[in-house]
RNA sequence: GGCUGGGUGGCAGAGUGGUCAUGCAGCGGUCUGCAACACCGUUUACGCCGGUUCGAUUCCGACCCCAGCCU
């Protein structure tokens, strides 16, 4: 039996869950779902999240952990991996971790630096200080605080130039100080396994079929049924997922109803490049053009790859 | 048949006698607590045929096509 986990992954719509369930038939395993949207109750259709029968047949974890307003994280991920796994290795199964979402991922396989957790309070001061004085102006502020960061980090991507301040706010170090510092990689093996379609016209329908599925199946009811809740708005992570924010939109009148279905396929399109671009590089990824169980399994059995 | 306006990259849409429109899409890339995020880079044009010109997408002419109006 293989050491440590499997991870199955792969872009949007390119069948691992399937592959994955597929593999639950042959051999005793739990499934980790490493997915940033599927962590959220009241988001299913357009996460394609696994059917309550799914659930019930097969053990998953992650799912369903969180609700909209409480923002998971690539840090909650790792942490939470470092207890799931041994648990379920205790259990004799096989952990196979699934899913697409690739800092996630990361998190897990390199590490992360022992950096504060996100700070809303000073995420705030960051941004009504940037409204005021504009992003260009907090770029400057991190060029005489962190030359090196505010090099890497340009002064319009004001997700990480936020981020290099407040931890340097939080901790009195900069960025790149911190990162200097080594990180924990993964205390367990990870064999990796990517399913790459190489025909990309193919994946596109394949994605554009399943978005229109997603909207008969009732994506924009559930997104109205999110909406409708007054804690929830689109500034959450949860709501900026794909499709969501797109319906989301479309709910407030931004759009038409036509507009808004290309602009989801758009979204879930460049979603799958993003993946494309993150799995090239992967270090130590045995890659499919397509799903192959019985690869999967030869694998698993092996207890090693050998490629 | 006549008149007018128009034909620009996959789409939308500016403009100019010789240098880049731009936006979207597509493609490539970056990625350390928001990552299904945020951001960076980038390919493909000027309806057709002639003419003027050192040089035409741009000026002139014919033709084709589209829209509107007239007969």
């Amino acid at each position: 039996m293989l050491e440590g986990a499997l991870v199955i992954t792969g872009p949007t719509a390119s069948g691992k869950s399937a592959l994955a369930l597929a593999l639950a038939q042959q051999v005793d395993i739990e499934i980790i779902s490493a997915d940033s949207a599927q962590v959220y109750r009241g988001m299913n259709i357009g996460t394609a999240k696994p059917s309550a029968g799914v659930l019930a047949d097969v053990p998953h974890h992650l799912i369903d952990i969180r609700d909209p307003v409480e923002p998971y994280s690539a840090a909650d991920f790792r942490q939470d991996l470092l207890t799931l796994v041994p648990d379920i290795q205790r259990r004799d199964r096989l952990p196979v971790i699934v899913g697409g979402t690739m800092l996630y991922l990361k998190a897990l396989k390199n590490g992360l630096a022992d950096l504060p957790a996100a700070d809303q309070a000073v995420r705030e001061e960051i941004s009504v200080q940037a409204a005021s004085h504009g992003w260009s102006s907090v770029h400057r502020e991190l060029q005489g605080i962190d030359p090196d960061a505010a090099r890497r980090i340009q002064p319009t991507d004001t997700q990480r130039l936020q981020r290099a301040l407040e931890v340097y706010r939080l901790t009195g170090s900069t960025l790149t100080e911190l990162h200097r510092r080594s990180t924990t990689p993964c205390p367990f093996p990870l064999t990796e396994i990517g399913i790459l379609p190489d025909d990309r016209k193919k994946l596109h329908q394949v994605i554009e079929d399943r978005f229109l599925d997603m909207l008969d199946k009732g994506f924009v009811e559930e997104v109205a049924a999110l909406k409708s809740k007054p804690e929830n708005h689109k500034g959450l992570p949860a709501l900026r997922a794909v499709g969501y924010r797109q319906i989301w939109s479309y709910l407030e009148g931004r759009t038409d109803y036509d507009s808004m279905v290309q602009e989801g396929i758009v979204a879930t399109r460049q979603l799958a490049k993003r993946q494309y671009t993150w799995l090239r590089s992967w270090e130590g990824l045995v890659t499919q053009k397509s799903a192959d169980l019985a690869e999967v399994l030869k694998i698993v059995s092996r207890g090693s790859i050998s490629k």
